[in-house]
DNA sequence: TCAGTCGTTCGAGATTATTGAACTATTGGG
DNA sequence: CCCAATAGTTCAATAATCTCGAACGACTGA
């Protein structure tokens, strides 16, 4: 495997982001982002099987969330945020406001 | 069956609401009580099984998306609107506002 | 009481999720 | 150049969920 699937942004369905988003790793995995910008798959530290983690990537890049580019041996994955913000407005800024106010963290 | 289970609001969790409207039968449920408060499980007219309405308004339920109650021979949906925005703030707005510019409808 | 309506529950088959094991690609050291 | 180590993916199998038709239960109205 040479690249990642990335939808075009006007591709991306609103239920598609929220299924992929209704996920607690997968939440997760978006509020680290939201954080620091860019992470590698490695560096979340939950305690799931790798594949698990690699499908629950797929998923989100899949739905448009995030983007993954290959830099040596690791994957930089990042929150398509312009994009999700300009298809969606408001969309993502509540829901990380909102986790805030949730308790269910890993 | 008598009552139906809701959870109280302060058990919901952020993932499981996200969870309940990834779903794009049950977002458009939810879109229509937002327009129209209350709704019987028949006004959907979406073209799917008896059953699965029945299963999709059950998980949207038991995420506390929405209040269900008895009337006579049918049941009466409702959002938890005010119970989800404490909860939530701004969450069920920025979805609802946001199902406009996806053409995904039913 | 009896038929009709509304919605749930049940059981089966189809999708999807989770996991360990095997695999690919890249890096760094000898 | 090879070999071991690292980062993730893919595969195959099992477990959990989804979808549906059929059967059921609760209520209404004639």
């Amino acid at each position: 495997m040479r690249l990642f699937y990335h939808p075009e942004i006007t591709k991306v369905s609103l239920a598609g982001v929220l299924y992929a988003l209704g996920d607690p790793v997968r939440l997760e995995i978006v509020k680290r982002l939201a954080d620091q910008e860019e992470l590698p798959c490695a560096a979340l530290c939950i305690p799931i099987a790798k594949s698990t983690l690699s499908h629950h990537f797929k998923i989100l890049r899949d739905a448009g969330v995030l983007h993954c580019r290959k830099e040596g041996t690791q994957h930089i994955n990042s929150l398509r945020r312009q994009e999700l913000d300009d298809r969606f407005p408001g969309l993502l800024d509540a829901v990380l406001e909102c986790s805030e106010a949730d308790e269910s963290d890993c």
